[in-house]
DNA sequence: CCCCAGGTAGCCA
DNA sequence: TGGCTACATGGG
């Protein structure tokens, strides 16, 4: 194991790790995260904003050059920030999630998380990840202290395991959609690194072919996945959120949500979105209820 | 017992 | 297009 330090800047590794981007990190603290990013071990944590303690197996030199990929350290949050709209709603979360980044996760991962995640709990998802990861995904060797970590498993490895075995895994319905979709990527008739170089809406109507990816989960693999900005999945949260605050007593259709979201929250419509989620799945509802009453787009005001 | 969870697919008008 | 509903499983 190699150590090191990374500086960071307007970043909070607890906070975006235990955002809802992002299922497979574990910690025991809220401090300290160990996890898997590609074949390396990575222990993370974070004594001061200035920077990340990091023990790794991957060389000092990788490891740096992954983990600022990763976390997305290249890009100014500050100018990001600044492109969103300054309603009240919108200053609190950012306020109150400062240094939460969006993640450049691996598409197959992301993939692979988000079909797992319909109508579950964050904290559910988590244990479905970590269960698929330990019983399909390749075993890491470590000689620490540290709990033995498992690789994301790869596609071979989901459709060598069978529907069966992924539905002991507590999945449910889900374990038909996730092996389809394994076969799909393992077979080669979707090719996810291909979509790099696609457009969004490319991009968007391949994901949509794979069983168990409809709008909400692509939205969620093109925005945390393949690092467009724009992407905005809409989940039961966001679709609260935009109902009661942004959008009070409007029957508006599907399209003209995506209209408003696309002109109003620009062109990191998708960041924006990030920090309304976790800030408002995240506050007691009395507060959220007032939150509503006081919305500047409520009639009357 | 109820309700809900970072939804999707299939069906119907 | 828009409106059902089944689909598994766990937590409050």
């Amino acid at each position: 194991m190699e150590s090191f330090d990374l500086r960071v800047r307007d970043f909070n590794l607890g906070l975006t790790l235990s955002s809802g981007q992002v299922f497979h990190w574990a910690t025991s603290d809220g401090c300290h995260w160990h996890g898997m990013l590609g074949k390396h071990f990575y222990h993370l944590h974070q004594p001061k904003a200035s920077f990340l303690r990091v023990h790794t197996t991957a060389s000092p030199s990788l490891g740096r050059q992954d983990l600022s990929h990763y976390f997305g350290l290249d890009q100014s949050l500050q100018r990001i920030l600044k492109s969103f709209p300054k309603d009240p709603l919108m200053r609190e979360a950012t306020h109150a999630y400062k240094g939460l980044r969006l993640l450049r996760q691996d598409p197959w991962v992301t993939l692979v998380s988000f079909i797992l995640s319909s109508t579950k709990q964050i904290l559910q998802i988590r244990q479905t990840v970590q269960e698929i990861s330990c019983r399909f995904g390749s075993p890491h060797a470590i000689q620490t202290h540290h709990s033995p970590a498992w690789a994301f498993p790869d596609p071979a490895q989901l459709v060598q395991a069978g529907e069966s075995r992924l539905r002991a895994c507590r999945m449910g319905y889900r374990a038909k959609y996730l092996y389809q979709t394994a076969c799909l990527i393992q077979e080669g008739q979707i090719q996810l690194d291909s979509l790099r170089t696609c457009s969004l809406e490319e991009a968007r109507e391949v994901l949509m072919q794979c069983p168990g990816v409809g709008p909400k989960i692509a939205e969620c693999v093109l925005l945390f996945g393949y690092g467009f900005q724009e992407a905005f999945p809409m989940d039961v949260w966001i679709r609260r959120i935009l109902e009661d605050y942004y959008l009070p007593g409007q029957k508006s259709s599907v399209a003209q949500v995506q209209a408003f979201v696309a002109d109003y929250f620009g062109p990191h419509s998708g960041y924006a979105q990030q920090y309304l989620f976790d800030h408002v799945r995240n506050l007691p509802s009395e507060v959220w209820q007032a939150m509503v009453k006081a919305s500047p787009f409520a009639q009357g005001s």
